[in-house]
DNA sequence: CACTATACGGAACACTGATTCCGCTTGTCA
DNA sequence: TGACAAGCGGAATCAGTGTTCCGTATAGTG
């Protein structure tokens, strides 16, 4: 049921609607609203799980031997690599900042690992606890035009962005 | 007329309606009605027109003296500020890539720039002919983010693009 | 097997917003 | 002044989509 919705918002991005959602869960719309009361509710427990990948994700970045810069870097190409293929994150990606427990929590675990980066010398010194997610907004807007067809490219992107975001 | 559509998408958004547009123009909707045969229409009248000024903006950066970079700075700067405060222009920026002369013109003007400043030295060897209008796109998407409320910062975003964009 | 409870599918409904259309106003001309 | 043309406003219409509801199929039980 949950991956049908994510197959549907995945391809067809957030527009996607009931009825093909149902068709690729297999069932009737009448059965997704048995589990969900409603599309944006379907949505939320969909985004909440994805942040949860992505806080896993930046834990283990944070984990691994290195420099925080290091793990800054994976934790944002391995983010992007685990949303590129799916236009309805990289949406909700893009969109307003969702106020959800996973989503507070990464915010919360970026932003330490920004201001470790910092006093470690390899991030600008004037970076802020928000670059991280505003980063991850371009990149959402920038993945979704690439999936729908447009000619952007958001490893380009990223690396531009992250040079940006090195101390020089 | 043009003036009330502008005010309108700009305060509201792509989404605003064609009740809103035409109460801001003073008028009745069969009267936009008459002028523009559809809200696309309508739109792609008023971004052919805020693509023109980009142009402009484009062609007065490449004409002042000093570096290509220079130009280009100045030209990613006045642009911005010539857009972020209209919500709409920013969504059509953001947006999949814009198919008119004017938008087209852009492209090929900042093509030409990037190019001059990668020859001059002062912009990273790897810098490609779309990589301003991609910087663009997200400006587009993190500026209408932020009129919509989202503590994000344009300027900022901005700031760390060109650094990355800037020859080491 | 007959009966009931549960879950299902998808047609019907409700709402939103773009587009159309018609009666009315206003200005022009004889 | 009265007939007519042009332009206008905004109610009516149409279409797309989220949500509800009900007849039907299924599974469990005595």
């Amino acid at each position: 049921m949950l991956e049908g919705a994510r197959a549907a918002f995945a391809e067809e991005g957030l527009e996607a609607d009931m009825a093909s959602i149902a068709a690729r869960a297999g069932v009737g719309v009448g059965t997704v609203y048995r589990h969900f009361p409603t599309k944006a509710a379907l949505l939320t427990a969909l985004s909440e799980a994805h942040f949860g990948g992505l806080v896993e994700i930046c834990e283990r970045a944070s984990a691994q031997p290195g420099s925080a810069w290091d793990a800054v870097e994976r934790l944002v190409w391995d983010s992007a690599e685990f949303s590129a293929s799916d236009q309805g994150m990289c949406e909700v990606l893009a969109g307003a900042p969702t106020e959800t427990d996973a989503a507070r929590r990464l915010r919360e675990l970026t932003a330490r690992l920004v201001e470790k980066a910092k006093t470690e010398g390899d991030m600008r010194h004037d970076a802020g606890p928000d670059d991280i997610p505003m980063m991850m907004c371009g990149f959402g807007r920038i993945a979704a035009a690439q999936q729908a067809g447009a000619h952007l490219d958001w490893r380009r992107y990223l690396r531009l962005m992250l040079d940006g975001l090195r101390a020089r």
